[in-house]
DNA sequence: CTGAAAGCGCTAACAA
DNA sequence: TTGTTAGCGCTTTCAG
């Protein structure tokens, strides 16, 4: 096996005790007998194992990381932002995908209680209706920080965007640009983001100038075909929208091919916004108009947020709550 | 703090022993301990101490996963890959990104001896010259296996493409399509998977009918600006290159964007292909010609290696290589 | 079939 | 400034 403290010890002619303080830095320590040992530690390439610390001290230094997938640049980009905190604050970080699966989530998140992790930082899945698994981790003592996909009723630290005001203004963006007649697609109605998005779209609809204030939402829950096909039967309807919301990034490839396939134009027929980080929106044809999220930035505040409440004691989570903007990108789909 | 055995051994009027090997379903206690024992576990919620249990088996049912970054869908794809035979087996996994920085790749290996993972999963930095971190963990004694980016000095499993002969493949495609000046954008040219893909392009061009081989490789290992820039230039040239290879999937944005600029039409005066496995590829326009890597097969085949290793005692590592084939999907920027 | 006891490697009182 | 000692919670001989 590797070596440990009690072979420094034995080398050095002393106790592990002194060993221990001393790899710690601690001032009780002779400067002296700390050069001697990191000299050692250095030359027996020591590396203290990190569970019989954990065992002993009751905490881990790792966070876990909960999300539904890793599929598209939103979570991709989170990771990145969570990761780059966590190295700096030298946290190592464990990574659960729940593919969107409540069970799983339920699965996962009672592991935690064992204790694995210091912290848990969760975007939930899209099947998620109840919220007891989240509560009851939280009341064994476990800080959790949500980011984007929450549970409202849950108390504790959000990281979100402003999701209702995005859609908003993207659709008013739409209406300025001429669309009459507005659909917004939505999934996984059960989220919390997808339900202010969508408050965004109704709210903007209701407050236009335009007289008939319709509404037209359009479930897409199923996989790229599947889309492509309810949006094909949404848009070869004769009485079909002028303008398009899509509510996630996974929409926006069956979007263009539907629009294809039926010959409509872009933007001149129908106009588009997406919520998406795609780099790609740049050179789609049209380029397409986005409401980009801060993914890189909302992982590095949910994991900056935790980080303040597993360094001080007093730093209430319940009260943290960070808004973090999307932007509109106002590119040539929704051109007028 | 939580319930642990000398609670349910107190209760149960049993031994801490008694009580685990009753919970590991032993055969030498009695089915009734066992059913009093996985009651009571049940309704006091008992989640065995993982780092408790770890110091003591000198396991940690865990595995690390050390990638460049995941903003790219090869990453992404691939950890989903990871994760999900992971979570079938039953392991935790730790992830770390080196940010494509060989130090921080260093460090992060180092800190493996500590014991803290049972098996390492790794995609190397564009900036890895020289492989003794790698060596040094596995002397130790510690499995790893290499996916994608691997350092072909390194005696262990690598699951990888079938870089060369897709680029060779590629570049053929290219020339059938009446090509004659093909040019190569290489990036991290450290990489062996890179200078597979380089060379299969020259080999193609080698073995190609035109009379004037020549090759064209330039360097674009910058951000998306900066290639741009590199792209821009070389495409302005009036002696430009009349197809294009794209070795990763982010020089696609800047490149349809200089053609943009140039009004340089795809597929007509330039054609590309570009390796990536990006969903976008379908609505570009023109749609892009890709190799697309096998990216989550790729991530779960390294996983099913390592874990077959961590099952069995007898399995050598240094004979598992994987070749996972790419696929080329011909679309209209190749179009002749 | 059950239990006593040792110990995984480290930390933290407390003593010296 | 250094050392002794008692665990952290669990697994695993070995005895009963």
């Amino acid at each position: 096996m590797s070596v440990k403290i009690k072979d420094l010890a034995k080398q050095l002619n002393l106790s592990v005790a002194t060993i221990s303080k001393a790899l710690k830095d601690s001032h009780e320590i002779s400067p002296e007998t700390k050069q001697r040992v990191f000299e050692l530690a250095k030359k027996l390439n020591y590396t203290p194992n990190p569970y019989a610390s954990s065992l002993r001290k009751r905490s881990s230094k790792t966070i876990a990381v909960v999300l539904p997938e890793v599929a598209d640049s939103f979570f991709s980009l989170a990771i990145n932002g969570i990761e780059s905190v966590a190295q700096e604050k030298g946290y190592h970080v464990l990574i659960y995908l729940t593919h969107e699966s409540f069970e799983r989530e339920e699965a996962i998140l009672k592991e935690f209680q064992s204790g694995r992790v210091d912290g848990i930082l969760i975007s939930v899945s899209g099947e998620t209706r109840s919220s007891d698994h989240i509560k009851e981790v939280i009341t064994a003592g476990m800080p959790l920080v949500f980011f984007d996909r929450v549970c409202e009723d849950v108390e504790t630290a959000k990281i979100i965007t402003n999701d209702f005001e995005s859609s908003y203004t993207a659709t008013c963006h739409l209406l300025k640009a001429g669309c009459k007649k507005i659909a917004y697609l939505s999934t996984s109605s059960a989220l919390s983001i997808n339900n202010k998005r969508m408050e965004g779209y109704k709210q903007a609809v209701a407050d236009s100038g335009i007289k008939e204030k319709t509404t037209r939402i359009v479930s897409c829950d199923s996989n790229t075909e599947g889309n492509y096909k309810i949006i094909f039967e949404l848009l070869k309807n004769k009485n079909r929208p002028d303008g398009l919301i899509a509510s996630v990034e996974k929409l926006t490839t069956p979007i263009y091919l539907a629009c294809e396939s039926l010959k409509l134009s872009i933007p001149r027929e129908i106009k588009l916004v997406s919520f998406t980080n795609l780099q790609a929106a740049l050179i789609l044809n049209p380029t397409l108009t986005t409401i980009t999220q801060p993914a890189f930035e909302m992982g590095k505040a949910a994991a900056a947020v935790l980080f303040k409440s597993l360094e001080k004691t007093n730093f209430n989570l319940k009260k943290e709550t960070v808004i973090v903007p999307s932007v509109l990108d106002a590119r040539n789909s929704s051109k007028n």
